[in-house]
DNA sequence: TAGATTGTTAATCGATTAACAATC
DNA sequence: TAGATTGTTAATCGATTAACAATC
């Protein structure tokens, strides 16, 4: 791709949803040892047809090689960095219920380059208990903590009526993201980025997907 | 819409996608005791462009009026049906881990319509606990629990190495569909039905959109 | 009835696929 | 070099938006 200076180069969207599935294939056959992959065959394990899989590279920059394919370390790092995840970033989180407590002790995105730094929540009887390793603070120490820490995301496991104010409160100590896992539409301002996990919502298609798969098999 | 007789029609994906929202703010209209509500009003909460919204439900139906809207709780009903929540539906989980606790104890799903029937691991100092009113069973016994309890879900909480496993066992078990938590693509058989909650690939994509914005902060 | 708003067709926009020259 | 496979343009396909007749 031919970069032209000075424009802002706008990524699809459908494109940023499937880097994190490259990513995480690319993980894994590093660990395997592969060293090479064609774009065919790299299609086929995250099931995305081989052009598609060079135009969404190429937004990017020119990671491959005529005749050879890709080099999977290199493609790796390559994306870490379009992802911004090369080096380690901090977060923090509030609501320690037993979503919370499920991060708390998670490893999976530990080993992707995400460091949590400090929960907090809102109930004396939570506050001051270590889960792994993790010491709970009160929410009201949240903003000095963020200020001194370096910390960039914000992740949000407080009930639904809860999640808005969590938000304000993020924002206002400076986080500049926020993973949220309430079952609500947060409300920010558009210099923050959000991205939710609703879970439920999930449970729905598949009951969607369900319905129509029934149908179909009994010709109806 | 027209239906033409005998022919399969295809919900774009696109569509799906956009329905979960769509049931979420009506089941909150409903609670507020919101009568009516018309694209342009209903569009703005989902942030969908009235057209779409019109487009998208004119796939299953037509369930507005002219020059007066779309009556909330018909909606409602409406689209339930077309999710196919109008029934409750049963559900078995397993591996009874930190995520499983936390889905174990959450009432956000039950309220829309799904019923965890039991849970199942295949550590000995888990089975025969209570963990929020429902044992912890032995995974040997999973096929007969299904069979004998009209379950179509099963849900998969175990770590990564054993969600191949335990997919299989819900197959053949007689599942319809897996809502699958772990960090895996599973390989299935067609006409069973999976939801992948990638909880890490969601909090990467935000990774991606913050390096974005701070990019275009900086003016550069 | 008059005003409002749907349902639906046609136009536009964006994303995917096909094809192939470039090149390792 | 010859074979393989990328990067990229053009063609196709699908999804969104605009527009408006139908109608409550």
């Amino acid at each position: 791709m031919i970069r032209k200076d000075g424009e802002q180069i706008v990524i699809p969207a459908a494109v940023i949803k499937r880097l994190p599935k490259y990513h995480r294939h690319l993980v894994r056959l590093l660990h395997q040892g592969v060293e090479k992959i064609s774009s065919r065959e790299f299609g086929k394990i995250v099931r995305v047809s081989a052009p598609q899989l060079r135009q969404d590279l190429n937004h990017f920059g020119n990671f491959g090689q005529q005749g050879y394919g890709y080099n999977v370390e290199k493609l790796y790092i390559a994306l870490s960095k379009v992802i911004g995840i090369e080096k380690k970033s901090n977060m923090v989180l509030i609501g320690v219920g037993n979503l919370g407590q499920a991060l708390i002790n998670s490893t999976d995105f530990k080993r992707r380059g995400f460091h949590l730094a400090a929960v907090f929540d809102i109930n004396p009887r939570l506050i001051g208990m270590t889960i792994n390793g993790i010491k709970v603070r009160d929410i009201t120490d949240l903003a000095d903590y963020v200020q001194g820490h370096n910390v960039n995301i914000g992740v949000i496991t407080v009930p639904e009526n809860a999640a808005q104010k969590a938000a304000e409160e993020l924002i206002a100590a400076g986080v500049k993201g926020i993973w949220n896992f309430a079952p609500v539409d947060l409300d920010l301002p558009k210099d923050v980025s959000v991205e939710n996990e609703h879970l439920t919502e999930g449970l729905l298609r598949l009951s969607f997907k369900i319905k129509g798969k029934t149908k179909f098999n009994n010709k109806n």
